[in-house]
DNA sequence: TATTATAATAGTAACAATTATCGTTATCAA
DNA sequence: TTGATAACGATAATTGTTACTATTATAATA
């Protein structure tokens, strides 16, 4: 078997993925860790990610726009996103509880989970119209 | 303007991926068409799949696996990813009708379309199971 | 039917996101 | 402290997709 050792760099990631409330990907995430350790490598950004969604601390997900993103908050939820500004916004988890039961219909199979996407343009976007 | 010109290729995609329940990538597509077409280039697949998408005629959608899948099919649905052989399943569109209220909550923003994937075992694979 | 404009092709190069490799460094238990 | 090995940085390799280019196919027109 293999034992975890403590790394700064992942540490790091950690940390950076916890105080953002966006859904970065993993070069998003790559260049703001730069800050703190100027070497650091993709590589261990990617690697380190992984092995967080491997230890179920963080998730991965992907909406359609060519590339993984990252979320540290594991409860499941549901999310917004705007196609005018590539915005991904957290949904209250309160909807995923008054969903769950709702599709308990005939599945073609053993349903474990389920991801739901709305797709639009955020009320920032929105705004920016109304003003020009 | 550019108007369209028919192509004996593009045809052929078309029919290919109406003709499968699967919802293949662009390669599977590739492999298909090529015992018609043994010269057919795989850019001419990715061209002519993403202009039918422009056009309306089929859809695409990423499940996570980290290509694009293409669906004939362009009534909204869900879909149900099997994580264990990978197939795709259609649900009844019926879903969609009995959701769409249901997800008339506040948003942060204008909502356009949504997607919902139910990912699990299939049938399939459950039975399998039990016959081993 | 022959001519002509241009959409579409095959083949290949380029690209972007991600993963693997490998020699070196850091962690941690003995 | 030493030794085993997890993790690193740098870089190469892989994968899925798009762009480029010279050639071919399509369809309108003379």
């Amino acid at each position: 078997m293999k034992t975890l050792k403590y790394s700064r760099q992942r540490e790091s990631i950690k940390n950076c993925l916890m105080n953002r409330t966006d859904h970065p990907t993993a070069d998003a995430l790559y260049l703001s860790i730069r800050e703190e350790f100027p070497n650091i490598s993709l590589g261990t950004v990617y690697r380190n990610l992984n092995l967080l969604v491997e230890l179920g601390e963080i998730m991965k997900f992907t909406c359609g726009d060519g590339s993984e993103h990252f979320d540290y908050t594991t409860d499941q939820h549901y999310h917004f996103v705007c196609r005018k500004c590539g915005r991904i916004i957290d949904l209250p988890v309160s909807m995923v509880r008054e969903t769950s039961e709702f599709f308990t219909e005939d599945m073609p199979g053993r349903v474990d989970t389920h991801a739901l996407f709305f797709y639009g343009e955020c009320e920032d976007c929105l705004e920016t119209k109304l003003g020009s």
